[in-house]
DNA sequence: CGTAAATCCGGCAGATACACCGGATTTAGG
DNA sequence: CCTAAATCCGGTGTATCTGCCGGATTTACG
């Protein structure tokens, strides 16, 4: 805990959200997470990011200041499908603090009697991200603060990391590809592809929508079209991840 | 600007996540924005949410410290179609700075033209919120701050109202209903709805798979069944929205 | 004043989805 | 040990989707 005394100024995060704009190769990132563990006084970082690529069967992107020895301990052993961090912390929306995982599976006290074994912090905290595009990320921070220290820094890690986080998540967006062409979709088109969406079939869109059953099946072709889609419900895919769905055209 | 001098401890900040998660009527909202005002020293806060009861057609969520006057003129005008707040935030992930709108379109000019006249700030920043469930929000603030002044403040803004707007969007989600009873599919079934949401069909995801097309239906069938899906397009959109997509199990 | 886009309507053939019927083995957990 | 769930396979009839053909008027923009 090397200048986490004062709170005062933080130029520190400021400075660091600008290097990560800043940043132009992927090779550059374990460096940058290197520079928060000396700043923050923390134990390790880690970004795990799903999603980002927009093609299914892509593996997850890791970034992290874990000794390899536990990154291939913890493939080996699976510890993924256990790791309430990322299976509870990947279904959230607010960062979570990982005392308040319930360690009563024998699998999970396992994971983190491992893990402290292989040198990560007592604590930690998860911080979930949401992209545009259904592409997600949890940001993990564990720290060997005393009970003490650890009830005020945790609130303050989750302020500053919630925004490095972000801009961490953007940085590897902007490095790992995603480039999603968004294809702009009439009211009409939106409106038909959002009830279909809903389980509606043409036939009873065409009924909320006081339109043609015919209508509605061109406004879902040329929505389609449009989209680059094979069927409705490659379209819906497309369209939800892109939030073309929501109620603020 | 009251208290905004000091950037060193910010006790107000927990205190109001605090606040935020004892919150138990939406009508308190309206006192807890105008909280923020005075310790911010801002001149507006206006919460925007959308998607937030899961069914299509629903208005978007509503909470501002504008006046009634602004409030209706701005819908009187549908000024929601020509906000770069509102059109451009709720397309980001990160935070946006109103000055970087491009205010060269007459509509926008007008827009905010008229918004200084209601009172509003001349600065402005708007936090874009994603939920878990394809549920959005934006969060924006306006400041009467001088030139020097903004270029420092905007930077504690977006951080603590990152968190703030977080918490914010996290507690009307809570009072607003959206309890979305997440079915879990198993590792087949979300593997085949994975691949009939990219367009596939069940034979080209038979393929895919190695499995025989009818194996492939049942599993969709199923997976329908478990999410209350009418057909699959729905359960992708379920399934989507649920993330139940996402590589990681 | 054109042009492009959005809004609407109809029909038809073939592909695909969907529901409902039947069966099987393997694996995890109480 | 037993049960539940997950993993697999086949058939059938009907509903629905999808692509492609043909029209129409209105609206916005340069």
């Amino acid at each position: 805990m090397r200048r986490r005394d004062r709170h005062d100024d933080d130029p520190e995060l400021f400075e660091l959200l600008a290097n990560l704009e800043e940043i132009a190769e992927t090779t550059r990132i374990p460096a940058l997470l290197c520079r928060l563990l000396e700043i923050y006084g923390l134990k390790s970082v880690a970004y795990l990011g799903s999603g980002l690529s927009a093609q299914p069967g892509q593996g997850p992107y890791l970034a992290v200041t874990y000794s390899d020895d536990w990154v291939d301990h913890y493939k080996a052993q699976r510890f993924v499908d256990v790791d309430p961090a990322v299976q509870i912390g990947m279904r959230r929306m607010l960062p979570i603090d990982w005392d308040t995982f319930d360690r009563r599976d024998k699998n999970v006290r396992r994971l983190f009697g491992e893990a402290a074994e292989f040198g990560l912090g007592r604590r930690g905290i998860s911080l979930p991200v949401h992209g545009q595009h259904g592409d997600r990320a949890l940001v993990s921070i564990t720290s060997d603060a005393s009970d003490r220290d650890w009830r005020h820094l945790r609130l303050y890690y989750m302020r500053d990391f919630q925004m490095l986080a972000l801009h961490m998540h953007q940085a590897i967006l902007r490095l790992e590809g995603q480039r999603m062409e968004t294809a702009s979709l009439s009211p009409r088109e939106r409106e038909c592809l959002l009830w279909v969406a809903e389980g509606k079939t043409a036939w009873e869109t065409a009924i909320i929508l006081g339109l043609s059953e015919h209508t509605v099946r061109c406004y879902l072709e040329s929505a389609r079209h449009k989209l680059g889609a094979a069927n409705n419900t490659h379209a819906v895919n497309k369209a939800g991840k892109a939030s073309l769905l929501s109620q603020i055209p």
